[in-house]
DNA sequence: TCCGATTTGTACGTATGTATT
DNA sequence: AAATACATACGTACAAATCGG
């Protein structure tokens, strides 16, 4: 049953991917200006319109900006970033993005009830059990996420065998929820070694080390709480950039 | 001259501002479903390609979510995010939106030539001036940001005055050197008050403190790097929260 | 300073496809 | 099977910014 569902990407998508191509192909130190919307939409064969949702899309993700009366242009700078923090990647593919070899090793593994606070946040009774995960993910043998997954055990369909708890979480809640992970909301702010012995031991950390954190809820295709992460980065290891665009009023 | 701009929303921004309000206006443990299209083009008199549009930027925006065939909900635990670390307000604002008062301290400031690594993000030569101001913002008294501005001096179409550091950078680059700063990008890391005297002087840690760090580099209007900020947050008081897409290809 | 060419921005309209109930 | 609602794609008209002559 792992057949890959076929799925034609929309016109959109592809004209997409076409401008990535081509932005990849431009010599960006010496022109980083994209043909306009008429050319591009005669050269693909497709809308201006189409062309235009596109170009709107790749300028929401900051990759080109536009100016009204000259053009389009390409974004320099963004090109060089590896992993966006607004992204949120399998902790293995991060690590192999950062450049490094990946491990993971499941730490401990438990079954017991939720409790207040969990529940709340997965919207689920407190008495609920929840299946809780320790993980630590290496880059290149060095220990540079560690992370607790949290859900409840009701939405498996079918029981965990030991394999399970390797495997990445998304993985695994499709395979025996049936549930995909779509997005998350997370707090972000950060911790310190010396405070937490679980992190002490996991990060072998013999002086205080600062680790960003995040406790996020991941929420389903259908905007139900599935699973709650936290998640500690050694950030000498993991390198995050952001792109913010500034809401000051002028 | 401090004669505000005129400038009249786009359609566009007026039915996002309406749909504002009705949201606001909705009871959400009850019903999170919004009318259908077609009945939000008719009750604000606007075609539906317009609403589409609108309704589509706040999906990206992710306070709703779409789903085809049933219809357009509210996410409910969106509204309740007060700081977006992908948004970058000014200082002051974030940390009364944050909930407490805020006053800022000038700790020093100069100006100096930029060296190498300045004058590369700011695309400027080494030998060039840069200014550079180091404040701390408090939160109800208690040190929350340490930051330090850096730009050219050149840009300044006028000299600085002593009230001009307590303003906001950017506020003042308008004034001075007419330019707006609309994004940035910036490296996400963590930093540890043992590890910098500035550090423990500024956040007056008697123990190891971790800080959210965030080096950025700041583009105005034409795309110019014109701004480089360390930022340096207490995140006991500072509470960030981000939306993260799952980018697995299931 | 103004004009026209180029280029993106805004808004509307329509046809057809696909998912849900 | 039909009705509803969102998704995709094409097309058009006009406005506004930019730039060269």
């Amino acid at each position: 049953m792992n057949i890959r569902k076929i799925k034609t990407k929309s016109l959109n998508e592809q004209v997409r991917d076409s401008l990535y191509e081509y932005i990849r192909s431009m010599d960006l130190n010496k022109n980083n200006q994209l043909p306009s919307e008429d050319i591009l939409a005669e050269q693909l064969g497709v809308s201006i319109t189409t062309v235009r949702n596109a170009l709107n899309t790749l300028s929401q993700e900051n990759l080109i900006f536009r100016k009204q009366g000259k053009g389009t242009f390409v974004n320099k700078e963004v090109l060089a970033i590896k992993i966006q923090l607004n992204s949120a990647p399998e902790f293995g593919q991060l690590i192999e993005e950062s450049g490094y070899d990946s491990e993971v090793e499941v730490v401990s593994h438990s079954i017991k009830p939720a409790g207040e606070e969990l529940a709340e946040k997965l919207e689920i009774s407190p008495e609920d059990k929840v299946v809780r995960v320790e993980k630590i993910f290496y880059a290149d043998g060095k220990p540079a996420i560690y992370c607790i997954d949290s859900y409840p055990e009701k939405i498996l369909l079918e029981p965990l065998t030991d394999g399970d708890y390797e495997k990445p979480v998304f993985q695994m809640l499709l395979e025996k929820g049936k549930r995909k992970v779509l997005r998350d909301t997370a707090d972000v702010f950060t911790s310190i070694t010396s405070e937490d012995e679980h992190l002490k031991r996991a990060f072998k950390a013999d002086r205080p080390k600062a680790l960003l954190t995040c406790h996020s809820v991941n929420y389903d295709q259908d905007n139900r709480a599935i699973l709650q992460v936290q998640e500690y980065y050694d950030t000498d290891l993991i390198k995050f950039s952001i792109l913010r665009k500034k809401d000051i009023h002028y």
